[in-house]
DNA sequence: CTGTTAGCGCATTCAC
DNA sequence: GTGAATGCGCTAACAG
């Protein structure tokens, strides 16, 4: 791209027209690589095309049909949350990474309404703003299925299809995630766990708990207590007390996320108990909050960068061809740090 | 709004018409509140126009011209640092409070790439995309505002208006948060202090340098070391080493992010130092990782959803009415937690 | 095969 | 209140 048309209006293929001697029509065909033009025209054109800086109107392509060109993200969380939350920005620059080559750019919301969210998905696409979207955050009977059902919105659900009601999905096995942290506890010589949940209204809380209750029970371990938080200092601060002041309280604590399994630390440390030494500590989602903890701790780390592309992969697909299969992208890894030890017996 | 259209088509205003039994012209007066239409047909109209779930075409307003209701933001960091730097979700969020209730999107992209920053000004403008950006991470001669101005999009720019060309800028005044927080340290007996400060490029770090540097020395304090970092943890570390091993070392430590003050805490103890009774530690920028810390650490606080809030205010005008002017955000206040003490002598 | 012409999509707006 | 033109790119029908 060399040097735009200085101050005035962006220039159009009617004017790459003039410049090259040849009509509309032949123009767009020779931008679009399609046959109707010489190879030689066809070179002119371009040249002038770049000459200028010639950029399709967006509008106008949409109004033709062709779609907005575009695909939208509706964070709905508090926006205190989201400060503490590196999942979206990841999520997001990983979309990035596989939209932008396509021609396609990112619509985002960040709002704590739930209203406004379902509002927005309706009012994108009926002004055609998007051509599909990413559905985030799935629920237990999410009533934001239907409704991209009911107004054919195309969307790919970032979560466990188990839940997705046919949609297509592109999620991350925490099942997995779930049995290689619940054998390394083992190995360890833990046999009462404990898992500091997220909002029981998530889907992937609760496949972590059902997947955490499956492989205890698999190996002769006990779950000896689960508590749904809101991700919160506070609250996971709360579920800890609560979980380490049972009569024969857990060895091993596992966190949903990296600002509880903080809490947690705290609240051993405050019941005199050393970590790892007394209690282990298991995040599940890593973070740079794990690493700067003391001890360090060990996380279920994603490729959440790999996770947003492959989402945006599936969703382009779905929005170009009217089709595309769910995805499931590599399960988190446990990154061993300093929080977990052998069991004291 | 009601259940629009299934399955089908989005509904016109030419559908609007016909079912009216009107022009499409008069039905676009009755739907945009002008004269030209009874009040009686108008309410008819809009009584369909509600019924069937009519949105305006984002694509057919920006042909005509009315722009495309959307404001863009363009984050170039790696996705890593990302995680933590909870100052852009934020700021997004304060952002969308404002321009959701006028009818605006945003558009956003992060990638790590400078040229790409760049280069999608360019298209997004070019493409009529966007009707306006948000410009952050202002750097020292920013080559970004000399391209803006050539190709005419307009900008908010982020950051102090010192270093904006004449750009209309939204800022929080740093340097009046500097003077807090050297008043506070005098306070308290401190009468030499160091500065971890981010990349010498951001505008940001530039301006804290200075006004911590003036008010030290209105006060005969001494700044008696300043050390540029990257915001890692890295990089954190090895500044506060260097500034600890000085012949005559700071008693308080100013820190331009959280992540880095909490390095320091580390540093200090590693060396046998305690905080806050042998080092005062303060964060610029609070955050939950301050909070968390062990001392929790006292910060200097900015409300970022009312700065995002103001910038996007300050967009929307510029891009709706040609001009507007700089505003200056309040500034950050110091929140006190246990990381700061009277200066040993 | 190379190229032109005309009309479409949708909301807006000016002249009647 | 109506009709028609407008903005911009795409494409079917048509001509050299």
């Amino acid at each position: 791209m060399t040097t735009p048309v200085g101050g005035g209006r962006r220039p159009t293929i009617a004017e790459i027209a003039t410049r090259a001697g040849v009509s509309p029509g032949a123009v767009s065909y020779a931008l679009n690589g399609r046959p109707g033009v010489s190879d030689a025209t066809r070179a002119r054109i371009l040249v002038i095309a770049n000459e200028i800086g010639w950029v399709p109107s967006s509008a106008a392509r949409a109004l033709r049909g062709g779609g907005a060109a575009t695909v939208g993200l509706v964070i709905t969380r508090e926006p205190s949350d989201l400060g503490v939350e590196p999942f979206f920005m990841s999520f997001v620059a990983g979309i990035e990474q596989v939209i932008s080559d396509r021609g396609f750019a990112l619509m985002l919301q960040v709002t704590p309404r739930k209203d406004q969210e379902l509002a927005t998905y309706k009012t994108w696409w009926s002004a055609g703003r998007v051509d599909g979207i990413f559905l985030t955050d799935l629920k237990v009977d999410d009533e934001r299925l239907e409704l991209l059902k009911r107004i054919g919105l195309p969307a790919v659900v970032v979560g466990d299809p188990t839940y997705a009601e046919g949609a297509t999905t592109v999620w991350s096995d925490d099942a997995q995630a779930a049995q290689a942290a619940v054998a390394r506890l083992f190995e360890l010589g833990h046999l009462r766990i404990a898992h500091v949940a997220g909002p029981a209204s998530f889907v992937h809380t609760r496949v972590r708990s059902e997947a955490l209750r499956r492989e205890c029970h698999l190996r002769g371990m006990q779950l000896v207590g689960e508590v749904n938080t809101d991700y919160t200092l506070a609250s996971g601060t709360q579920a800890c007390e609560v979980l380490l002041s049972q009569p024969e309280p857990p060895t091993a604590i596992v966190f949903d996320n990296d600002v509880t399994a903080l809490a947690g630390v705290r609240v051993a440390r405050a019941a005199g108990l050393k970590v790892p030494e007394d209690l282990s500590i298991l995040a599940w989602d890593d973070s740079p909050l794990c690493e700067v903890s003391e001890p360090p701790l060990s996380a279920l780390r994603r490729d959440v960068l790999a996770y947003g592309a492959a989402a945006a992969t599936v969703l382009l697909d779905l929005v170009q061809h009217g089709e595309a299969s769910s995805v499931r992208t590599e399960g988190a890894a446990l990154v061993e740090r300093r929080s977990l030890a052998r069991a004291r017996r």
